[in-house]
Order: structure tokens, then sequence, then C-alpha cells
DNA sequence: CGGGATCTCCACCCCGGGGTGGAGGTGGGC
DNA sequence: GCCCACCTCCACCCCGGGGTGGAGATCCCG
């Protein structure tokens, strides 16, 4: 099962920058066991280029003209699912891990690492283990905050609004929500109609969605 | 950097079975550049391998007798962060994939491994990046349904409706959905109206709520 | 071919939600 | 003591949302 250390590995590269490229193909060249068959400036020559060469890995980044990394990611795998894809990018911390896992990636890795890991990741992803920078790791398990959940609304809603807000979500009436506080009808409303204004929301709807977006549900 | 690739990594093992650490010191310690430095059988004796050696990773089984896997590994980052966990385990789709990484895990293989694979997770962890098998790596993208979110909506929506769903829970008005979809106001509503019952929702809000906790947003 | 599911649209009714402009009571801070 | 923030409640208006009961057009499947 591929046990020889020196098994030929045939790689793909595609980056855009010129300089990352040639640095690559020979720091890659370098390593033992390691054959850099191609290099593509964008996602579209990539293609050509594992379709024609059949390669056991493609060393991607994700920022490139046209087809972008993700894309050729899925593409890559649907057409060549012999050919594993690791994505090399300069932002390790970037909302794309979970597309391009989802496409198929079988490693995220920053610039910042060498050759040699490098060379492992390539070999991982070719025996079909996936190789992960840490950032990229904390990505899949804080499944993102979305853009904001300082846990707090940010905006000036008073306790009892937040109250209100939280019970607006979960789906209940105005009538409802007045018995739950114990409260006024009239005195909910109130209640609403100001977390409203604060918040710039139009109906429940859009407060529901602004409750579950401030993890207030 | 540790660029040189016989570099010695000092590897300390633990595993309740005789069989698999007996077969992971030999398989190990034929690998160019691994030290086996000590083998423990339970998570306690581990703990103490790892403080007498200060090893560069501790591979460990998750099932043990007394200190578990996840709890070991919480334990050796905490005390020792020096030294990198990789877990080893019989049951690669395991709840435990999680916990595991939280507590500082930097790898999760299957003893399916072959050595070199093994070998390359544990240099890959020593260097900071994580290694994890296709199974534990799922297991991360789906980040556990909770109790229910089969990802498509369990009750019998078409997909238009759901598309109205998805409409609804950004927050738009009947008006709007109807210029988002290029069809009358009375469509919407009629789409409305049939998802209101299958899914059992009262009013919108209840409805963005649905949409959230079924992932349609 | 006939029937069922889906998508499209209409008219009509009703009520709850959302907006406005009040008012009174409490408490804390200046 | 005064003011302000907050919570409480009221009356009134209006509209969009939700419910009912249709109907025609496709499309696919048996």
């Amino acid at each position: 099962m591929a046990g020889q250390p020196d098994a030929p590995l045939t790689v793909v590269l595609a980056d855009d920058q010129r300089i990352v490229r040639d640095g690559l193909v020979t720091l890659l060249g370098l390593l033992p066991g390691i054959t850099v068959v191609g290099a593509a400036a964008d996602g579209a020559a990539a293609l050509a280029l594992v379709a024609e060469h059949a390669p056991d890995v493609l060393l991607t980044d994700l920022r490139m003209p046209g087809t972008d990394g993700v894309e050729a990611t899925r593409r890559v795998r649907a057409e060549h699912p012999g050919t594993a894809v690791v994505v090399l990018t300069t932002y390790v911390d970037d909302e794309a891990v979970v597309p391009a896992l989802r496409a198929g990636a079988a490693g995220w890795l920053s610039k910042d690492a060498d050759a040699e890991a490098i060379g492992r990741a390539l070999r991982s992803a070719a025996d079909g283990q996936t190789t992960l920078d840490p950032a990229a790791l904390s990505r899949l398990m804080t499944p993102a905050p979305a853009e904001s959940a300082p846990e707090t609304p940010p905006d000036g809603l008073t306790p009892r609004e937040v109250e209100v807000l939280a019970l607006i979500a979960e789906g209940l009436s105005n009538r409802q929500i007045a018995r739950r506080l114990v409260v006024g009808e009239a005195t909910v409303k109130t209640h609403v109609n100001h977390l409203f204004a604060k918040a710039g929301l139009r109906d429940r709807a859009q407060a529901v969605r602004y409750a579950y977006r401030h993890g207030l549900a």
C-alpha cells in the first residue's frame, strides 16, 4: 500500500503569483519522491493540467483569476477523483475554509509553511488524510459567529426589550408574551415597537432573524 | 526551523492493548527520524512518561482505563505545551472527535492507517498542523445536528416552498419575495400557506425560527 | 391517456401586528 | 428636588399577513 518512502508523488501547482509558483516548483522538486509535473496560473489552466497529467495531488491557491480555488477543487474532485486537492493560501483564517473542505479539499495550509510540511500534507492528501493549519481548524470548530456576536445586543436595548425579543424569537404572539411576562398586551406592544425602532426592524420575522444572528436564540 | 529530514522526533505511546502498543513501538521505530521513548497502558502512566521525557508528541488511544484519551490530551496540553497530541483510535467516526480536538489534539487517525501515515501525522503535529482521518473531518463539518437537522427540511416541502421559506427567513415581505422570485404576490401567499400547513407554523416569526433551526439560513 | 403533484394566479374575509400619541409610576443620578 | 430612563398601560388607525376556496397550466408517471 504505497509503503515505499520514495514512491514518486506527482503534483500539479496552481497559483497566480509567479514567484510563488516558481518557488514551489523549486522547493518541492528538492523533496525526495515528489515530482512537479505542471504549474498553472489560474483555475482553468490547472484543470487542464490535471486532465492531462492525472497527478496524485493538486496544490492550489484560493484567490485566482477566473475559476477560483474552491470551484477548481470542486471540479477536480468531481471529474478526477484520483487527484487529491490541497489548498495553500495567504490568509489562513479565511471564511472559505469550510466551503473548500466541503468541495473536497484534503488540506489547508499557510504559505508560511515550510516545504517539508507542504510535502507531508501532499503525501497525506494522496493517502486520504486531511492536513489543516491550526487557524483553519479553529474555524471549523467555531462554526462562524456570522459577522458579530458580542453576546449582548449592540443596539441600546433595555433588559426588558431583550427579554421580549427572545420570546418573539420563540415564535410567541404578543398575547402569549404578555401572559408569559405577566403584563398587559399593550405593554408588550410598546416594548416591541421600541426595540423595532432601536434595532431597525420592520416586523417580527426580521426580529427573529436578528435574535438568531445575535445569539439570543 | 527543523528543516533536517532526520531531526529525531521523540514519541510517547499510550494504548491499553498490548499488541497495539508493541506493534506501534516496532513499526514506528523502523521509521527514520522517529524515536519511541516510552509506552504506557493508561492515561495516568502516559502523563507520567510525558512529564519524564518531554517528548515531541504523545500518540494515544481514546478508550483507556482510568484517565481517558480526551482528559489525558487536555492535561498534556495544559501541563506540557511543548508536547503535541495525536489520537489513534479504532472507531474513526466517534463523537469524541470534537472534544478531543478542543482539548488540543493535533491529529485523529484510524488504527487502519499505515505506519508511514502515522509518522507523517506525528511530524505534522510537532510542526503545528493537524491531520485528520476523512471520517473525523466529516464529523467536524456537520456540527452535530443537535437533535435533528437532516439538512433537508423533514416535512414534505417542495423546492419552491423551501425557497420561499428561505426568503421569509431573510425578513422579506410577501411583496418583496414576489419580486425576487418574479411571480405574483398571490402565488407567494399560496406557497406560504402551504408550507405553514406542512411545517405546522402559525406565522412568519415561527417560520424564521424554523428556517434557522433547520439550517436554511 | 388519465391522474397527481407542482406552480401559478384570483377574490374575499378577518385579525393580529405595527405605528402614533399619549399617560402614570418607579427608581437612581446629578 | 428634579430629571431621565425604564416599565407599565390605554385608544385609535391601518395594512399586511394568514385562511378559504377556488382555477388553469405543466409535467411526469403509471
